[in-house]
RNA sequence: GCCGACGUAGCACAGUGGUAGUGCAGCUGAUUCGUAAUCAGCAGGUCAGGGGUUCGAAUCCCCUCGUCGGCUCCA
């Protein structure tokens, strides 16, 4: 635990100790730091609402006030149950009822770990600790809201509320991070993709399936322009595939019914004699279809790798409470495609999948990215994990290979492994350091012997391929959702819905506003003029708040000398430019995606 | 799915038992203007939907749908 940790860390037991003097019933379950401050988990038969944060805040600033020290104290397991029985632990003293959490606490800590309490003022709580000197050293701190949790975080265990809090050393830090998170409001996907009419949302359509309108519409087309000419470069080739399939797909693919209850309903058509049923499924992934290509023709190793690339749309039955913004939807295009390989070829394709996510962090100027890589649970395989411990441990090590080598920031999860093999979750943080996990990549060894998927090696014998899913833009919804919040809505011009906007100072000027139109046009830019009769400060007001890139500005004096007055979104006026200057420079940020 | 909060015009919000309001956006007209808001007029709502309580409901109660904050899950 580092400082911060610690800081808010004693700040949670703070909180727990200000509860209780409140409703001494209170029982408390687990209380530590998380990236944004602390939360406690407690069970209470009142239900503790933001108008409660007032009066528990002053308790606890009294707490903090009075530098109460924080004592550690080892005690034996017996004891510590003891007095969890006692209703002692978590509490300001004993009780009728027990501890019951900290006693299924004590109970699951092992054998040979010892047993810690920490105790500030009447409060004693059973912790690892470690704690801050004593409470005067908790800073500035704030309660920002409620939720319910599980206990252990599973749906079986009884519902705790949660009271999160945050802390920080000072004052100036809390409200900082206020500010950032005013900042990360502006900046949210849902309210932007409003007020620049992106993508709606609408009721008879369903939640979680977003429609996107015309300006939406442009980035998702430029996405998948950038992902064809990269994927064209690196040697994919395009399919397409059906929305649907027959169940006897997902049963070959292994979807069925492990996959079932994420899958929309299935339709069941009454076609055949006897009442035997033909069911379709809506597809959840694209991989099954694709391997369906794979298997389409003879394969030799002379085709390997064989690199199938789709935009392909899948459609998952997202718990209702999931469903969030475009980054959690119903309905979602991904940037899939599936390389078939040898296991020879492994090593190189791996590394040329990763470059390509380098090359679109650059081109996003994603700064700040990791990759999580997940591998297996030995003692899980056969049940969580495919029984082939000899291919795990081989794809593995040739991932961890390829990611060492590249020295690509990684860091590596156990037990958190696809069931067909290893994967990597790759993680970016937006400009304004909010967290995304945008893409994925997993190698697959166990799907494509279910498919019985062969190719002809060179000693003219049968050899089951290799399979590396990926998708480094995501999917278009979420990643588009990241993108909207990375760029605050203002798009580099050659992702921006509107380009160009021209402004004409008076009617006088529209025709010489058209021409410049349709010039624009004519190199395919997304250009609009704005022929309303609003007064020059009008339009631009209008057009900054859109955000559009480029204004470009003609009175008389333009149209006299056939040039134009340039403004951008970020710079301001940037002067007058003959219409070939601006052009070029136009073209030229286009092309090279600046 | 579960717990909690919320749902008033395209958007942002006011209205807490007695005739649905404001600002922006929209439409019409006037204005022809040089780098972030010209003026005037008009129009726009089954107060999410359904049921109930009441002489009377946006307001109180119940159900459904949706959204938000979390939990679990994931691109």
């Amino acid at each position: 635990m580092n400082e911060l940790e610690t800081l808010r860390h004693s700040c949670a037991h703070v909180l727990a100790t200000a509860i209780l003097k409140l409703w001494p019933e209170a029982q408390f379950a687990a209380g530590p730091p998380i990236a944004t401050g602390f939360y406690y988990d407690v069970d209470l038969a009142h239900r503790i609402t933001p108008e409660d944060f007032e009066c528990l805040e002053k308790e606890m600033r009294k707490i903090v006030e009075a530098a109460q020290p924080f004592e550690r104290q080892v005690v034996s397991r017996e004891e510590a149950l003891a007095m969890g029985q006692r209703g002692a632990l978590a509490s300001l003293g004993e009780r009728s009822m027990p501890s019951r959490f900290k006693v299924d606490i004590i109970e699951h800590i092992p054998e040979n770990e010892t047993i810690t309490l920490y105790r500030n003022g009447e409060f004693t709580d059973l912790c690892a600790g470690p704690h801050v000197a004593d409470t005067s050293k908790i800073g500035a701190f704030r309660l920002t809201h409620v939720a319910s949790a599980y206990y252990k975080g599973d749906e079986k265990n009884p519902q705790l509320q949660r009271i999160y809090g945050t802390a920080f050393a000072t004052q100036e830090e809390l409200e900082a991070y206020f500010q950032m998170l005013e900042e990360a409001k502006k900046r949210d996907h849902r309210k932007l993709g409003k007020e620049l009419q992106l993508f709606t949302f609408d009721e008879d359509v369903g939640p979680g399936l977003p429609l996107w309108l015309p300006k939406g519409a442009v980035l998702i087309e430029e996405l998948e322009k950038l992902a064809k000419e990269t994927e064209f470069q690196a040697g994919y080739q395009r399919v397409r595939t059906p929305h649907i399939a027959r169940d006897t797909l997902y049963k070959t693919s292994g979807h069925l019914p492990y996959y079932a209850e994420s899958m929309f309903p299935p339709m069941e058509l009454e076609e055949k004699e006897g009442g035997e049923k033909t069911v379709y499924y809506l597809k959840a992934m694209n991989c099954p279809h694709h391997h369906k290509l794979f298997a389409a023709l003879p394969r030799s190793y002379r085709d390997l790798p064989l690199r199938f690339a789709e935009h392909g749309t899948c459609y998952r039955y997202e718990q209702s409470g999931e469903l969030m913004g475009l980054m959690r939807v119903r309905c979602m295009q991904m940037n899939d495609a599936h390389i078939y390989c040898t296991e020879e070829q492994f090593a190189s394709e791996f590394q040329a999948v990763n470059e390509m996510y380098l090359k679109y962090f650059k081109i996003f100027g994603v700064e700040r990215y990791q990759m999580r890589f997940s591998t297996h649970d030995p003692a899980k395989l056969g049940q969580k994990f495919v029984d082939d411990p000899i291919l795990w441990k081989k794809t593995e090590d040739m991932v961890r290979d390829v990611l060492v080598k590249s020295g690509i920031n990684f860091v590596e999860i156990p037990n958190e492994a696809a069931f067909y093999g290893p994967k990597i979750d790759v993680q970016v943080w937006s400009a304004i350091g909010r967290e995304f996990t945008l893409a994925t990549n997993q190698v697959d060894f166990a799907v494509p012997p279910r498919f019985g998927l062969t190719y002809t090696n060179s000693e003219n014998k049968k050899e089951t391929p290799l399979c590396i899913h990926r998708a480094p833009l995501g999917t278009h919804e979420r990643f588009i959702g990241f993108l909207i919040e990375h760029f605050a809505g203002n798009f580099p011009v050659w992702l921006a819905p509107e380009q160009v906007r021209i402004l004409p100072i008076s009617d006088k000027l529209t025709s010489y506003a058209q021409t410049i139109l349709s010039e624009l046009r004519a190199q395919d830019v997304r250009a609009t003029a704005d022929l309303s009769s609003e007064k020059i400060g009008a339009k631009i007001r209008a057009a900054q708040i859109e955000k559009v890139p480029y204004m470009v500005i003609v009175g008389n004096r333009e149209e006299a000398a056939g040039q134009l007055s340039l403004r951008s979104h970020s710079k301001g006026d940037e002067g007058s430019f003959t219409k070939e200057n601006f052009y070029h420079r136009l073209q030229e940020e286009i092309k090279t995606r600046k």
